[in-house]
DNA sequence: GTTTAGGTTTAG
């Protein structure tokens, strides 16, 4: 290859044959000879590596400058060199711009591009075995230059990196640091955000540095103590007699996990960077300094079974559920799969308010924290979502006295995440791909392996948080486990399609098909009193009984209510809202009645915080809408009665109700509440038969989510999508349809008068798994 | 080609 590189710029003529003569730029016409001359130049522009698809293949343009001696004045001539072929791709990978570079064995042509570009007369070809290039890399970039290009390829330091202890005021730096203390980014009362670290390396010094940056996400991205840094381009400040680090313009940054055994992987935002082996060896070097001899380095995080009274500390832990208790306070529910042994306190909290699955119960007590997070956390708080790995910085235990159910009092420990953001305070979600997320999952996973072993734990649902299925970008594999307490020797399908209902078998089968395809045809409304089943009626059906019901409607009033009648926006109507002035202790919600809403207009109108229920006049009394239509709206939920177990007509007061939920209201309005299903028919097949068998009763737990979140919730669907194409993998896939342990309940139902044999699919559960891919 | 912050505990 005849590019070679060399990284001091004094010892270029070493390597020069010493038969070859410089030959300057300014004295170069298409007539000189060129045989035994080079040419130095600093490359000031570098074109892009062209295929030419020809004999010569590659074609790559450049322009040098001419490098006078110190005792020279400069007189810029710049002149176009064209490489080719092999050369030109090695130039292309070797040289940036600003190197410096020494040609010879090339030729000389007349510049078509003179006329345009008034650089040099003349253009220099570089073809052939016999032209080379030596490279100098142009020296480290410290102050002001533009950044280089990514390459690996280079072997010369391309950057020099000033140790924290002889930082010179005004100066701009690259560094590189161990992570002693961080913020997380905050708002600033300019336009950026701020995050602030403290670095230190072995020199000793220990250096304060502050980041602007007008996005969140382009901070470097820090996670713990112990953390590498490398920063490039950020400018020394003097304050209170100490040198601090500050971005300027250009600033980039890379960090790097600390620990010693993991991966050398860059974190960064940015699309290009420049990362060398000498990189890769400053990181080395660092994380074995810092486990060695940064003795100062105290880690804060604690796992919870080690959390005392009144400790701050920092917890790496897994969401399982949360809910916003109010506008300035958000619980989340969270564990690491270790016990204190002092119990925690539970927060109470209505469970449809709460997003996501937790057991409940004395099992979790010293397992799962309720965490409350306060003021400017809960902004990110609330963009969590369940399953998602997390390190909450600064949290505070609170001892707190609980009277017993004995009239004794005990202690246990609350978890506050106080407002703002000294030391550190704040949270944030961690990247699968972080060292402390595997040890996480591990203790996670042989936690709920243990629970799972306790036929009495109320908490085995856990084990399906530690599947990987929430990480993104990762397939993971489903099996099911049966959860009766059966003990029953497995059968073939085909002895359970010979066999006379009622009857319980286990089977090993593979799911050979399924319907229906689409999630929204397998929900159903359920009636739990007459065993109905009946169709969800589509929006266009809804806003048709509607606008039958709001036709003939007439302003009414309830005693019980206050009651505001408003026109339509088109004036054609109105609506009618009654609030009801009954409502339970410490509730911030209403209940109203809205009496001439379209279906539209009262989804529009619904929101989280109220109760709406559609009603119209009939002879001046307040009456529910008695076709099929939800007869209550709470957000993006609404909710049925049923028509045959709901006698009652006319709306009355609702007194009473100690909690408001959709249950609890039906209940006082004498309707029957209908319950979301989910109905799914399975072909089941293990080689002796096929079975069609039902999945309807248990499909809440088979799934680990509830049919009526997925009327609403995105979320909720994408989970049995994947599940769903895990157990039966769709045609395009390669993947195997694994073989099911399962419980079937087969059973004898009279339908219009014939005697039908069903089977359903019973006390089975599904279990996430990750795929490596 | 300009500013912001400048670690240091809520008070639920």
């Amino acid at each position: 290859m005849p590019v070679y590189t060399d990284q001091d710029p004094l010892n270029m003529d070493k390597w020069l044959p010493k038969t070859l003569q410089s030959i300057p730029l300014h004295t170069l016409t298409a007539k000189s000879e060129c045989a035994g001359k080079y040419v130095k130049g600093k490359v000031v522009c570098k074109g892009p590596l062209l295929n030419m698809g020809d004999h010569v293949k590659y074609l790559l343009k450049s322009v040098i400058q001419d490098v006078p001696k110190q005792s020279q004045a400069s007189n810029n001539i710049s002149i176009n060199v064209v490489l080719f072929g092999g050369l030109a791709k090695d130039f292309s990978h070797a040289v940036n711009q600003g190197d410096v570079v020494v040609l010879w064995g090339f030729t000389v042509s007349p510049s078509p591009t003179f006329g345009k570009d008034k650089l040099h007369p003349c253009n220099l070809n570089l073809n052939g075995a016999e032209a080379h290039v030596h490279v100098c890399a142009a020296t480290a970039p410290a102050a002001g230059t533009s950044g280089a290009s990514a390459t690996v390829l280079k072997p010369a330091a391309k950057y020099k990196y000033v140790p924290l202890n002889a930082l010179k005021h005004g100066s701009q730096v690259n560094v590189y640091g161990v992570v002693t203390f961080f913020k997380l980014p905050f708002p600033t009362k300019g336009t950026d955000y701020c995050s602030t670290l403290k670095l230190t390396d072995p020199s000793g010094a220990t250096v304060c540095c502050t980041i602007f940056c007008e996005n969140q996400e382009n901070h470097p991205k820090i996670f713990k103590a112990g953390d590498v840094i490398r920063l490039h381009r950020v400018k020394v400040q003097t304050f209170g007699g100490a040198m601090t680090l500050v971005t300027c313009w250009g600033w980039s940054a890379l960090t790097f996990d600390g620990a010693v055994s993991s991966p050398v992987v860059p974190r960064t935002n940015n699309k290009s960077f420049h990362f060398s082996e000498e990189d890769q060896r400053m990181v080395t070097e660092l994380r074995e300094w810092a486990a060695h001899g940064l003795t100062a380095l105290r880690d804060p995080t604690v796992p919870l079974s080690a959390v005392l009274p009144k400790q701050y500390f920092d917890l790496t832990c897994q969401l399982l559920a949360k809910a916003r208790l109010d506008s300035a306070c958000t619980l989340l529910k969270v564990w690491d799969g270790t016990r204190n042994s002092c119990p925690f306190l539970t927060i109470p909290v209505e469970p449809e308010a709460l997003e996501g699955d937790c057991p409940a119960g004395r099992d979790g007590q010293n397992l799962i924290a309720d965490v409350l997070v306060y003021d400017n956390h809960v902004e990110v708080a609330q963009a969590l979502k369940p399953g998602m790995f997390l390190c909450i910085y600064n949290l505070h235990a609170v001892p707190q006295a609980v009277p017993g159910e004995d009239c004794s009092v005990r202690e246990v420990l609350s978890f506050h995440l106080h407002g703002g953001a000294s030391y550190g305070r704040g949270l944030c979600a961690l990247p699968s791909s972080s060292p402390d997320v595997a040890k996480l999952q591990r203790a996670l996973q042989s936690c709920a392996e243990q629970m799972e072993g306790d036929m009495n734990s109320s908490l085995d649902d856990l084990s399906w948080f530690t599947a990987s299925q929430f990480i993104d970008g990762v397939t993971w594999e489903c099996q099911t486990v049966r959860k009766c307490t059966h003990t029953l020797q497995k059968v073939s399908l085909a002895h359970v399609k010979s066999s006379s209902p009622p009857g319980v078998f286990h089977v090993e089968a593979q799911v050979k098909s399924y319907q229906p395809k689409r999630l929204y045809q397998c929900l159903k409304l359920f009636c739990s009193q007459c065993k109905t089943i009946e169709e969800i009626p589509d929006p266009a059906t809804l806003r048709a009984r509607f606008g039958q019901a709001v036709r003939d409607t007439r302003p009414c009033r309830a005693a019980w209510a206050d009651s505001v009648t408003t026109d339509t926006q088109d004036h054609s109507r109105q609506i009618t809202l009654h609030v009801s002035s009954k409502s339970p202790a410490h509730s911030d919600s209403k209940l109203i009645f809205v009496q001439g809403a379209s279906f539209d207009e009262i989804c529009h109108l619904s929101s989280d915080e109220e109760f709406l229920i559609p009603v119209k006049s009939s002879r001046g009394k307040l009456t529910f809408l008695d076709s099929m239509v939800p007869f209550l709206f709470r957000g993006k939920r609404q909710f049925y009665g049923c028509r045959q177990c709901s006698v009652r007509r006319l709306v009355k007061c609702v007194e009473g109700i100690e909690v408001w939920n959709e249950r609890s209201i039906s209940e006082g309005l004498g309707l029957q509440l209908m319950e979301y299903v989910l109905v799914m028919k399975f072909e089941l097949d293990d080689g002796t038969a096929t079975l069609e068998a039902l999945l309807l009763e248990d499909s809440d737990s088979f799934f680990h989510v509830s049919a009526e979140e997925l009327t609403h919730s995105q979320e909720a669907q994408e989970k049995i999508q994947k599940i769903m194409d895990s157990l039966h993998p769709p045609d395009n896939s390669t993947l195997q349809r694994p073989w099911l342990e399962l419980c079937l309940s087969l059973y004898a139902v009279d339908e219009n008068g014939q005697r039908e044999v069903h089977c359903q699919i019973v006390n089975t559960q599904t279990r996430g798994s990750a795929v490596e891919q």
